[in-house]
DNA sequence: TCTATATTTCGTTTCTGAGCGAAGCACAAA
DNA sequence: TTTGTGCTTCGCTCAGAAACGAAATATAGA
């Protein structure tokens, strides 16, 4: 038997605390250990005998830094497969009204591991497409030449990317739309460009993102994206329709 | 919170006995309780309480027919997960010489839940697409015209296949090959018959496929596909080198 | 150096859930 | 009907894993 043995990693990801602190890490950012024990709802110490087996199962990484250390998603592929899970776990039980508003919120723009997706990360996709920027190909995206001046507008040097040709643009499959977006270095790349030049904001919310009046003008600028305005903008910011 | 809770499926999967009940419903066939039973090594008692346990998840569906009862994945998105979770996995641990063999054979030609996977859909896939019978599209393959002869002679009626709008041609990635092939209804379709007029045989072991001289020719004749021929075929016999 | 904070290690407790045998059902074939 | 087989339900046992507090380790800052 040497299919790759998925019980062992679904057992990982299958008791409720670590899975908690996966959930956590899924948005991408690395997080220090007591944090999670907190958001895990669990002592320090048991907290730690979970990291350590995650570690150990490969599903995350730390980073020591000061006292602190930094857990955080060991490669995309873990973040696909939590993905591919949660496409088959049972429909998304709607408990409230604040869960309707939060999932309104979460399907416009979030983050998906260390890139963007919801409505948004689609609208973005399918314009560099059309725009010839992006070429749909097998299993993921090429970029094309003429993308690289628009990135480089958004804030994304393509040309030190893809210095190793093994970087590709990879695509991930959205649990919301069912489409392909934009992940992979590129992917990641473009989401911290955005954030960092205020584009796009973190909300409190684990994975919530908001579109900035001036990151609406620059994605209509750089990438030629019209943001449904209204509606969308509305239904994201959470307002009352 | 209702990003659907992976944690569920993953407890579900993640229990020895049920993934190895998975891992042999995974090559698409309905098994019936007593031989899953003894795949997984348990009692029929056990077995029974873990297979109302997956059912009530939805990860399977049973048909009940005479005094069996016949499991099988519920839908192709389970396998889907299934997949993911695997190429997560610590890499596939080889430890006796059967294992290396058994997973060359793999290697070649396997079912991947109800379709072809491996070098051989590999093979099918690219030749389609390169024969334009097969579009490349976002998250999935498109049939055009021309295909539908070359389906035809291969058994596959796609017209009839197709008259649900809704029916996709799905493309899954391979965790050998790490490339895109043809799953959905017409993966299904296509295996199906292939191993119905004789070009594929199941051997004994779960997943594993066997190419028949007539098969080779039904590939080249249809499909335009030149199995690598000693090469390949020698590494599917298991022959000696 | 000493103190405070972050994290891991150790020792122990608790409890879930996997496991089995026996009994109960359901169906097929006498 | 009776008998035999496949599967599920019931009742029970028990191992393993999760959990915590306390103590140990490591780093930052005073």
């Amino acid at each position: 038997m040497n299919e790759p043995d998925f019980a062992y990693v679904a057992a990982l990801a299958g008791e409720p605390a670590r899975a908690a602190m996966l959930a956590v890490l899924f948005d991408g950012r690395a997080i220090p250990a007591g944090q999670l024990a907190r958001t895990a709802g669990v002592s320090a110490a048991t907290a730690s005998a979970h990291l350590a087996k995650l570690l150990d199962g490969g599903l995350i990484r730390v980073r020591a830094q000061g006292r602190h250390r930094y857990y955080e998603l060991a490669r995309p592929e873990i973040a696909q497969a939590l993905e591919a899970l949660g496409a088959v776990a049972p429909a998304a039980p709607v408990r409230s009204l604040s869960d309707s508003l939060r999932m309104q919120r979460l399907r416009f723009a979030r983050s998906c591991y260390n890139h963007l997706a919801g409505e948004l990360a689609l609208l973005v996709a399918q314009a560099l497409v059309r725009r010839e920027a992006l070429g749909v190909e097998d299993g993921g995206f090429r970029l094309r030449d003429g993308a690289r001046e628009a990135f480089l507008a958004a804030g994304v040097d393509t040309a030190a990317l893809f210095r190793d040709p093994h970087a590709h643009v990879r695509a991930c499959i959205d649990w919301t739309e069912r489409r392909h977006h934009i992940s992979g270095p590129l992917g990641a790349a473009l989401l911290q460009a955005l954030l960092e030049c205020g584009a796009l904001r973190r909300k409190s919310e684990p994975r919530a993102l908001e579109l900035t009046e001036s990151g609406k003008a620059l994605l209509w600028r750089v990438f030629g994206v019209e943001v449904a305005c209204e509606k969308s903008a509305d239904r994201a910011a959470g307002k009352s329709a």
